[in-house]
DNA sequence: ATGATAGTTAGCAATATGACTAAGCATCAT
DNA sequence: ATGATGCTTAGTCATATTGCTAACTATCAT
């Protein structure tokens, strides 16, 4: 157990920055040039770009370089495994509260006995 | 729209660390003390304090003192903000699928026109 | 060929992060 | 009352993050 997850780091920690969030909803709509998503963020250029990279290492986005446009667009299924971390942790955290509520039972049982 | 979300980014950078993620399945099977939480993963007490307050700044644990001992417990729906934007993103990049499928088929229909 | 446009690279500054040691404080057991 | 135990605080260090400016490269339009 206790796996490294270097993907999974990658990922929750692009995710953690609100800049990149809303790239990514921007994104989400239409691709964009970097141009594009410098302007509504009122972020410098070579900001933009750091962000676009944190996001392209966590594979959350794809950029495709045409002339001298450069075109990023989302990766769809990106997100996919921090949502299944996210469901294996819940299942487990409720299967915990299953337990304590079976314990609680128990006790309870106990009591009238 | 891009709103600031200052508990996803806390939850999302809480959860971009694999210490505190093994953490929280430590946690997960059972709550446990400061130093139950320091000996398996080989850290210094005060390395795991600083992980836990992360944690608990999140609001992915709780933990209460009891004489000289701090008992730590995961926190269970705390996950659901970051399950939630998941999802919302999810349905929104789907959507643009939808619609890029729609305008393949278009350009097809066209195509053989 | 010249200038405007779009991006890139390099480097800086402030702050945050993640680890540590050393020393302190508050119980608990004897 | 004393020592061991469990946590806490303070302070250090190395590195990473996030923003910037300035200077550079590559393309496009004329």
């Amino acid at each position: 157990m206790t796996k490294h997850h270097p993907e999974l780091s990658l990922l929750f920690h692009a995710l953690a920055d609100p800049t990149r969030r809303s790239i990514l909803t921007r994104l989400a709509g239409q691709p964009a040039r970097v141009t594009d998503l410098s302007e509504p963020t009122g972020l410098r250029l070579p900001t933009v770009m750091r962000h676009l990279s944190v996001l392209e290492a966590a594979g959350l986005i794809a950029t495709v370089k045409d002339g001298r446009v450069r075109t990023c667009a989302i990766v769809p299924d990106a997100l996919e495994p921090a949502r299944t971390w996210l469901d294996e942790q819940r299942s487990i955290w409720e299967a915990r509260l299953d337990r304590l509520e079976a314990l609680a039972m128990q006790a309870m049982k106990e009591r009238t006995e």
